[in-house]
RNA sequence: GCGAGCGUAGUGUAGUGGUUAUCACCGGGCGUUGCCAACGCCUGAACCCGGGUUCGAGUCCCGGCGCUCGCACCA
């Protein structure tokens, strides 16, 4: 990074810390790592991009929106696997206490040292006591697990039970698997979304907005049948190439349509959402000539995911990480059913129904039941596992291990039919996963521009007019004769109006007036004159050209 | 978590252990000004927190918190 770049990125955090777009949090008491405030102007950017984020998905007709608590019981996620995955076991060297990943230092010593359980891995540094990478002691603590969850207890005392804030909105989308279904008369595909934050207990917060404790995200769970044709039209994308990076590749300029065909992208859902991806970020002001996606290399992947790609932003801090679109394949869905025991399913219906003829025996209930006892469950299993030639009396094994004698009167011919029309199966799921903290850092990063006016070097964040915190800024030429309250009386007008945001400023000189809108992105400044006091108009400035044009103030607040 | 550097008004900064802590931009008020950070006058606002050394600490020492960078970690 060079030192001019340095300098740019030192004058954008001021500027955003001063005019109210981000602070550190609870500065007064010393601040926090790794948490954040959206200011006044912040603020409403933030809701903003959460709207259109909303939106863009919606428009695939089959999403709905949910939200779920951030407090999350444990036994979620220990079933979602996060309780094992985003705990580090840690070893202390007692030599010159350098913290080590027992994992890592047993690398050498097992072939996936990531997997194993805590007393396993203690087993394991008590058998082979490496050497410390520090120091080459070797003298290891206890291994303790670091986990990178905020822990919580849900209830006072003994009633409480432990939980977690969650570190992802996701598992809210799949416990409320069965819920969506029935909203969706049962027909896949279907999504939800969640917009909302996530927490994780980071070791080392870094790089201001890109890291954080607490953050904003915003998840699409798409649930699929695997078993009919995946399709997904990605002509919209075809006449503009995204920058893609194929697995253990470099950069290539391609098509959705082309990609998928190639087999570059591995499901058409994925390229679909790539595409729907790359048009939000485009929306809210992201520069996509520093939009590239990558794919996953196979061992960065999860072990369940079939495909993964990451929407990568260029910015002042190199190339970061936004979005994730993952396909999960049922992973997350069979992890909970086999966790709570509950059917997390839909219901396919085969082309032709599937008939399975038997024609063998089965026992009779009658008199088998008061013969075994509490083995005739096993001899039931073992007698209909028997040929049809079977003659009786004869000799059965049971799951036991033991033999019984079974009779001619133990058993009946068992002829039956099996008409199956269809099967419940467990959806595949495709997650988008966007980081709107990220987002918003680089729409920021992006929208920052300094130019040079008199010599002087004169900002203006020039933000898209979906995600700018404020639509206009009202200005009295000077605040006498009137001009003041003309001009409140329309920013008060204009605040009325739904989703419109105004801000009124009568402070300073009018150059200053439109630095300061200029500074904070507001697209359009009006200001109100000597004229306007006369025949009701007023002039409005554009911010990027600076060129005004005179309306009256009835049409502005009707296509306000 | 380890190591190094840093922490002074809203922002950016100056400050040999010794006056009332510097400067600029900034914010507010009044005046002036017929549209792009104009001008004049007035005014507001800071030594991260806690100990210690000293007659005296923004300055030196220790601890904490925070920030930046590197290693480690994470996505």
């Amino acid at each position: 990074m060079s030192e001019e770049h340095e300098g740019r990125l030192e004058r954008l955090s001021g500027m955003l810390k001063r005019r109210g777009f981000l602070l550190p949090a609870f500065e007064i008491h010393g601040g926090a790592k790794g948490l954040y405030d959206f200011g006044p102007v912040g603020g409403r950017m933030r809701s903003r991009i959460n709207q259109v984020w909303l939106d863009h998905w919606l428009k695939l007709g089959n999403i709905v929106e949910i939200s779920s608590p951030t407090v999350t019981p444990y036994s979620v996620l220990e079933a979602s696997g996060h309780v094992g995955e985003f705990s580090d076991f840690m070893t202390l060297c007692r030599s010159c206490e350098e913290a080590s990943r027992a994992d890592t230092l047993l690398e050498p010593h097992h072939p996936n040292p990531d997997a194993l359980k805590r007393s396993e891995l203690q087993d394991l540094l008590d058998e082979v006591n490496p050497a410390c990478p520090a120091c080459q002691a070797k003298d290891w603590s206890e291994v303790s697990a670091q986990n990178l969850m905020f822990n919580t207890t849900i209830g006072a005392g003994d009633s409480g039970r432990p939980g977690f804030l969650r570190p992802e909105t996701a598992q809210g989308m799949f416990t409320s698997f069965n819920a969506l279904y029935r909203h969706f008369r049962e027909r896949l595909p279907f999504g939800a979304v969640q917009v909302g934050k996530g927490y994780r207990n980071e070791i080392a917060p870094r790089q201001g907005m890109i890291r954080l404790r607490e953050f904003n995200m915003a998840e699409l769970e798409y649930f699929i049948n695997p078993h009919t044709p995946a399709e997904a039209d990605l002509t919209p994308w075809d006449d503009h190439p995204l920058t893609l990076i194929p697995d253990g590749t470099s950069e290539v300029l391609l098509t959705l349509s082309d990609a998928t065909h190639q087999g570059i992208i591995r499901h058409p859902t994925i390229a679909q959402f790539i595409g729907i991806t790359y048009d939000f970020l485009a929306h809210v002001g992201i520069d996509t000539a520093r939009l590239r996606f990558r794919q996953h290399e196979s061992d960065e992947m999860a072990h369940y995911a079939l495909d993964c790609w990451d929407a990568e932003i260029e910015g002042s801090y190199g190339w970061i990480e936004c979005v994730g679109i993952a396909h999960r394949g049922c992973y997350d869905l069979e992890s909970h059913e086999k966790a709570t025991g509950k059917t997390l399913r839909a219901r396919r219906e085969f082309d032709e129904p599937r008939t399975t003829t038997i024609d063998a025996w089965t026992i009779n209930g009658a008199t088998a039941g008061p013969a075994f006892k509490a083995q005739a469950g096993m001899v039931k299993q073992a007698v209909e596992a028997l040929p049809k030639e079977t003659p009786f009396p004869c000799t059965v094994s049971l799951s036991d291990g033991t033999s019984v004698e079974v009779g001619e009167e133990h058993v009946k011919p068992n002829q039956k039919t099996i008409k199956e029309t269809g099967e419940w199966y467990i959806p595949h799921v495709i997650e988008p996963a966007f980081g709107i903290d990220r987002i918003i850092w680089h729409v920021l990063d992006h929208s920052y521009q300094e130019v040079t006016k008199n010599d002087e070097m004169y900002v203006r964040m020039e933000l898209s007019d979906t995600v700018a915190p404020v639509d206009y800024a009202v200005f009295p030429l000077f605040e006498k004769d009137g001009m003041d309250q003309k001009a409140w009386k329309l920013h008060q007008q204009l605040c009325q109006t739904l989703g419109v945001v105004s801000m009124y400023d009568g402070s300073g000189s009018i150059g200053r007036r439109y630095a300061r809108a200029d500074e904070i992105g507001v697209p359009k400044c009006i200001t109100i004159d000597h004229q306007s006091l006369e025949d009701g108009t007023v002039t409005i400035r554009d911010r990027d050209t600076t060129e005004q044009v005179r309306i009256s103030m009835e049409s502005l607040l009707q296509s306000a």
